[in-house]
DNA sequence: TTAAAAGTTTAGGGATGCCTAAATCTAATT
DNA sequence: AATTAGATTTAGGCATCCCTAAACTTTTAA
């Protein structure tokens, strides 16, 4: 039996081994807040069950198997974002955390008729891809604002989900995906991003600009 | 803390309260399908966290506190079920299982959100009363059409939701909550009923019959 | 190349929620 | 009133999933 904390593990594993193949331990329990002890634990199971490949000290990858897992479990997660939003009205700040209990719980049909409901959507609220059913995931990794340079514009491909209120905030910005951010200027010593979104001028910090995936726009 | 076990067991005891105060070990365990052994043991954690009051062999009564929660798992049950089967398109006998999941998980905005967008409903796809957010649950005990005298009519006022396989014959039959169901005649030896619904005769057996439940129809 | 730092695993333990088997209590029958 | 059948509780155990502390391995840097 696949219990919804294996789950978690897997899509865990699944999203931060994206652009690498062999995940670390502390990774996993630094993503989880859960000690890394624990993760051992969990991967040694996991890895019998053959839904991961670990060496010792050496990291872990998933097998075909745990991918299918993970996969089923973010397009869940992700659609229920989107169907949260679009259909029951929530705002995108809120989303999260309810997908992430719902994300377990829920039937093939529950999944089928959210997509149906949504005409089969391929992105949710905060600019993720959602998997097709049976279908990999092919994030692209994009650059964080922080990396663009003064001067330039970007198009806002998607925000991390994790924080209400860092969601709330950018909002208010009106930095949704999708939108353009023109760069000003970055002020030195780790200071503000000076942007331009929308004709109105904003400061925005380090720590919101590298939770900002975006695409360098050539006009 | 409360868990989704607790929860069951105080929803589970509140069903069985309707109608007597005290409800035994073996009651719970049997309706729950769990060893009364187990049942002894979370039924003493519940009474220590004050949720129900509990004498050794006497059985259980829940106190404001357990009632208030069981009657928030019901109407997160019974708001799931309809918002199932009217927003999302379930059929009746698929809606039971998925809201025994959810129940757990939802938040109260989520609930919230559906009794809206479901007008504030005040009954579920199977006749079973909504209860109102922080209102008690009076649901009328009626008779089952077993026990209706051949030659009169009733109406339909819930059927059980727990029995997938019925839910698709009674849906079959046109027996829903509503329906007027004339009993014809009742064959001897436990029989089965012969009931005219909606001008068609039928010939139903009595496990079916007693999982209805009737209100005498004065025409 | 060796020592310190960082990362990882092992050992031991706690809470939850279920089980079976044995012991105990209650209630019904004679 | 005693026996017995049924209901209930206690005792002991198992699986899950988490923890801290200590031991061990790998990497880094002097």
């Amino acid at each position: 039996m696949i219990t919804h904390a294996m789950e978690d593990y897997l899509k865990t594993v699944y999203l931060l081994q994206e652009g690498q193949e062999k995940v670390s331990t502390s990774a996993i329990a630094q993503q989880m807040e859960v000690s890394a002890a624990s993760v051992t634990g969990m991967i040694r199971k996991l890895a019998t069950m053959g839904l991961l490949d670990y060496t010792s000290y050496q990291g872990v990858e998933l097998t075909e198997g745990g991918q299918k897992i993970a996969q089923e479990i973010i397009r869940h997660h992700r659609l229920l974002e989107l169907y949260l939003v679009e259909i029951m009205g929530f705002t995108w700040d809120k989303v999260h955390d309810e997908a992430d209990k719902l994300e377990h719980v829920i039937s093939e049909e529950f999944e089928e008729r959210m997509s149906e409901a949504l005409g089969h959507p391929t992105t949710d609220p905060h600019g993720h891809a959602i998997p097709a059913k049976d279908g990999a995931l092919q994030e692209v990794t994009y650059e964080t604002l922080t990396e663009v340079d003064a001067g330039n514009s970007a198009t806002v491909q998607h925000v991390n989900d994790n924080n209400p209120e860092m969601l709330r905030y950018l909002d208010q910005l009106g930095i949704l995906p999708g939108t353009v951010v023109h760069v000003i200027a970055k002020e030195p010593f780790n200071g503000p991003l000076r942007l331009r979104i929308d004709q109105t001028e904003h400061f925005v910090g380090l720590e919101v600009a590298g939770n900002v995936f975006v695409s360098p726009q050539t006009t």
